[in-house]
DNA sequence: CTAATCTTGACAAAATTAGTAGGGTATTAT
DNA sequence: ATAATACCCTACTAATTTTGTCAAGATTAG
């Protein structure tokens, strides 16, 4: 599995900050029941994409969360990679001195597979996926 | 992290088989030290390969472990999917019955990676790994 | 025979994920 | 002011998955 339940909570949260961006503030509550996500849960999340600097916060009644940055300027890779780490298919490509960086073919394949990841979530933005939202609600009519 | 050592350690030994095709069993032991894999663990694996027809065994003294099939015809996708099954992007390409299947956007991406990822392993073969371990070979000479 | 090798299944340790819980702090409508 | 609202923070716990370990047995070459 390449993202666990915090890549996919995290950025259902940014996108529904995306959909709503320049409206006000979204509680967390209503992020929360929305997409059945532990209320709690959800806040340790919007708090690492707030301290990541992709959210703000507004405190106090009629407070809540909203993007820091305009939707396309954030992508999927930002959001995810602040909620996970590095997006990665191998550990070897992280961690290992095995020593055998220059001859081992195995890596070859782990690499071109996140170099394809990559690809995709450096180049999709939260507008792109508002767009596309936008587009199969409308099909769904 | 998509995969974890299960696919690392299984593809490697399946390598090594697919490097001696056509030159009789390789130990288990052989395997596990040269690439520094528990043997007990790397048994686990194999016995996996086997029941999934990937590999053959001969048992008793002199016996050990070869490809069932030419390199060509094994591909790197076949080796992951039996030791860590689906190679999946999210949970919820698989399990959830989270009723929104067709309106979901967060979904679009995990299918997008997800698609790029098997044409990846799908489409390469043991055969390609050797022959580029070959090529990275002689240029390290 | 016997030493090397695979077979099988149960068990255990370690790491990661996925939450829970609860008090604290800031803001604002009234 | 103050009470309600809502974010802030830290520690803890439960569940799951990964990563092994172990032991007894079956098979075969020499």
């Amino acid at each position: 599995m390449l993202l666990s339940t915090k890549g996919r909570y995290g950025l259902k949260a940014s996108l529904e900050l995306a959909f709503f961006y320049g409206k006000g503030p979204i509680n967390l509550k209503s992020i929360s029941e929305k997409y059945s996500i532990p209320e709690s849960y959800l806040e340790q999340l919007l708090s690492k994409l707030k301290k990541s600097g992709y959210i703000d916060t507004i405190r106090g009644k009629q407070g809540g969360y909203l993007l820091a940055k305009e939707p396309k300027d954030i992508t999927v890779g930002m959001i995810l990679r602040a909620l996970e780490g590095d997006i990665t298919s191998s550990d070897c490509l992280k961690n290992d001195k095995c020593g055998k960086e220059n001859t081992c073919v195995t890596r070859i394949i782990f690499e071109d597979i996140e170099k394809s990841i990559n690809n995709i979530i450096d180049n999709t933005t939260l507008e792109d996926m508002v767009h596309k939202r936008d587009k199969i609600h409308k099909e769904a009519h």
